[in-house]
DNA sequence: GCGATTCAATACGGCTCCGTAACGGTTTTG
DNA sequence: CAAAACCGTTACGGAGCCGTATTGAATCGC
């Protein structure tokens, strides 16, 4: 992208990237959940609940629920943390790997329809 | 931005912008409301009930829902088409004209810290 | 060891959104 | 000037998420 970036470029970016989502009708993420999801992905791991809600700065049972749904998708996947059993270790999954390269994808073939 | 834009950076954009918009707890758009709202202020009036929902590849009363949630929030209005009184016109407001110009900051900053 | 603390999950009532179908109001058609 | 078509909205039952409060399991502190 080119340094100069401007507002109207930005929005552009974000509406056709939306709309590419909305429109393949796939996968309907809430800006929580994808909040989420990628921190999940992007920041060093491990990741439990409590850590995840601070992070963010929601409830915990915010963060349950949103796991429940995505780990419904096989988006993210628990496990119970051995040292800690109150812990539970959230974890990457394949399926979510791969939905997050897409969105990646998307990111930068519309940045790039852009000229950016 | 630089013409080199790594999938990593992509999402790790994301990451930032949709972390800011869940910490700060304002208002909580879903993808659907958000491609509504940018579909109106990026892309040529007038916009009709029934070209937005065509755009969006959704049933009209997603597109009827989103402009109640929406206009309760003062992020777009509604007026009847005075030519053919079957059609409503979705408009912009001030509010949402401020809350685009919020997100697209957000989107600048955080490109900029990520030396895009 | 035993009470206090911490963890994630659950219960609860409330609110929002969903998709399908039906509805009134308006315009076009024949 | 009726019949058909069109537009946006509303009705309906169902599903999901919300915040607050509570629960049960595990660990810590003394």
């Amino acid at each position: 992208m080119s340094v100069e970036f401007s507002h109207s470029q930005a929005l552009r970016l974000l509406h056709d990237v939306s709309l590419a989502q909305v429109r393949e009708g796939g996968v309907d993420l809430s800006n929580r959940q994808l909040a989420i999801l990628l921190t999940i992905y992007m920041d060093l791991p491990p990741h439990t609940v409590r850590g995840l809600a601070q992070k963010l700065n929601v409830t915990k049972p915010v963060i349950t629920r949103a796991l429940d749904a995505m780990g419904e998708m096989d988006l993210v996947a628990r496990r119970r943390d051995p040292a800690d059993r109150r812990n539970v270790i959230v974890q990457r999954t394949v399926q979510g790997a791969l939905f997050l390269e897409k969105l990646g994808d998307l990111v930068i073939t519309n940045a790039r329809e852009l000229h950016l």
